[in-house]
DNA sequence: CCCTAGCACTCTCAGGGGTAGACTGCTAAG
DNA sequence: CTTAGCAGTCTACCCCTGAGAGTGCTAGGG
């Protein structure tokens, strides 16, 4: 579809046309159009406005006699043409501004907070990615002697704590195993989390079965790591909020979602590829991955200093209130951001 | 309610009603159930019985010429009524053994796994709660200084493992920090979580600013583990299934399960009082949180050797096959046990 | 005394017509 | 280019009806 202009007044009406949309889910009629806009023209004038848009392929029409609703098409041209730097209510500002005004110090614990701190603010379900840590430091590892086993303990440099537990090997005794974690801790020791998986990986291949095991454990942890510490790497808040979209949604949409969130693989490639340099809003059929579910993913990436680390979303129908979700995660991932920055010197 | 015999031609009408709507989801009607008990009477001698029982509380009518349904109390009865030990399909007895036929170190990643197991097993949502910590040992105690603060690091006699990060006080330098560390490691080692905790609490009644917000910390986190180690304490699988059902429920039921869900303290309540000895049924308003919503809730505890770790459960619509979920829940909590037992020893 | 056949009765559900209302799209005039 | 006016279209709703499902009751039979 060649980008072209639309004519301010076009565009006027097609802004109408949405929020008017998003916030009573009724299709929107010439009449009701004239009277918001404000235009000053009548509704025959926006009529023809209205079969424009139709034929440009932004709206549609439920049948002959109802109003219109806008496509994904539309949904995309209204989001491009809004004003940069959207506005939030009060509240929600408000609802920010108090969250970030704690100390914080656990990134993880923050995120998790973060995502309810979205969904409640948006009303709608959100999800945060915290970060990759492919290239996080690794502060220290330990082998520990348990009653059912060994425990594997590695610490990255931001505190992110992952583990595996392992079977005890017979043939190793105490020493054996003293001597194994400090070789470990050689090799790995202020190694970012790739680098340590991938030296992990060498130590294994030239070892005896019994360190072989616990070298391909530590390497499995490291993989872990990678895609984000700790046993979820994937945080999820307000799922109860789609209960209540759900009326509107069509059956598989609302399971679909659901298996997706459930399944952090299947979210990380929701938010993959979708989270650009600001602020990604992808409409509907949009993305890759959902087919044609009736869905919309505003999503912003935060950073520490100047290396991407993570990302807030929020998920919702595509008939949401972009302009309030937009400004909310945009303010969020900023905020996050600081304090990413801030934790990080 | 008087406990009272019911004779058994009514228990038997009575589980062809349930088990007859729980298939079909439609009111069941006097001739259906004729045929389906094989009693051997006519649908006028079945009407007299339905009629009897719908007098005594157990079914009840949509409108006259309607079939019946079972009521909260109804199914009550029903599940009381059942023969102990019910049968599981093959594929589902197949399917829980084949999990539990992988070695497994890390309880944790086992209850992960059998949140998943279960809701696919029966189809609805499923719950579990790991081991509550509280008894448990505390193997190692650990204070990482990291770029960004200070780690406080706690690892149980299981494996579990629980941290805090902390504002690095300045004014203790690297020498009060490995007194700190050991002077902790030495009041709490070997002990078990809670005393862990009341130890660490007294200490921080009496010691400097900077140390008491070491301990305070700490105290925190032994907290924490009380409940349950890491940073979830219920597991959770399998909501999507809850999304299919949720046509047959009624609105808030939904959204407030979802709610529940989402929330860890309510879940816990939820599961809290209703795990008793063996395997417990709660059904619709039966449980005292959950107010007059249509779930029902099968849950199981799991032990190590003789003491009480944790549970799981089953959530899903009152209308449930009741006998292929209790007996999935037991078959599970029985190798649970087994394992948990394993890995203690 | 319990069971059963039969029947009148009740109530829902699906379908059909008929109407009001909501919008549109077109046309002709400003 | 805009607008008023109007015919046309389609849905949503209501009402009605008939079919069907299922009950409750009664009277007769083992």
């Amino acid at each position: 579809m060649v980008e072209r202009e639309l004519g301010t007044r076009k565009t006027e009406v097609l802004r109408a046309v949405v929020e008017e949309f998003v916030r009573t889910g009724e299709p929107v009629g010439s009449e009701t159009v004239a009277e918001r806009t404000g235009l000053g023209v009548s509704s025959a004038t926006i009529r023809n406005e209205l079969a424009a848009l139709e034929e440009l392929g932004y709206l549609s029409h439920p049948h002959t006699s109802a109003g219109r609703i806008p496509t994904d098409a539309g949904y995309r041209r209204y989001v491009d043409a809004l004003p940069p730097g959207g506005r939030m209510r009060d509240t929600q500002r408000r609802a920010i501004a108090g969250f970030f005004a704690e100390t914080m110090l656990d990134l993880e614990d923050v995120l998790k907070g973060t995502t309810q701190l979205l969904s409640r603010v948006t009303q709608y379900a959100s999800v945060a990615v915290p970060p990759s840590g492919s290239s996080e430091l690794v502060a220290r590892t330990e082998l520990i002697e348990l009653g059912s086993g060994l425990l594997l303990l590695v610490v990255g440099q931001r505190g992110q704590v992952d583990k595996v537990m392992i079977d005890r090997p017979d043939e190793l005794d105490a020493e054996a195993l003293a001597t194994l974690e400090r070789s470990l801790a050689d090799r790995v020791k202020d190694k970012t989390i790739s680098e340590a998986r991938a030296e992990t990986l060498k130590a294994a291949a030239g070892a005896s079965e019994a360190e072989r095991r616990i070298f391909a454990a530590a390497a499995d942890v490291f993989g872990d790591m990678q895609v984000g510490a700790g046993s979820h790497h994937v945080l999820i808040g307000g799922v109860a909020n789609l209960a209540d979209e759900a009326a509107h949604w069509r059956r598989d949409t609302v399971r679909r979602l659901f298996e997706a969130l459930e399944h952090e693989s299947e979210m990380l490639e929701l938010l993959r590829d979708v989270t650009a340099e600001d602020l990604t809003v992808t409409i509907g059929a949009e993305h890759p991955h959902t087919g044609d579910w009736e869905a919309s993913i505003v999503s912003a990436p935060f950073r520490a200093g100047s290396t991407e680390v993570g990302a807030v979303g929020v998920v919702g129908p595509t008939a949401m209130d972009y302009v309030g979700v937009m400004a909310s995660v945009r303010a969020v991932a900023r905020r996050l951001s600081e304090l990413a920055t801030e934790l990080d010197a």
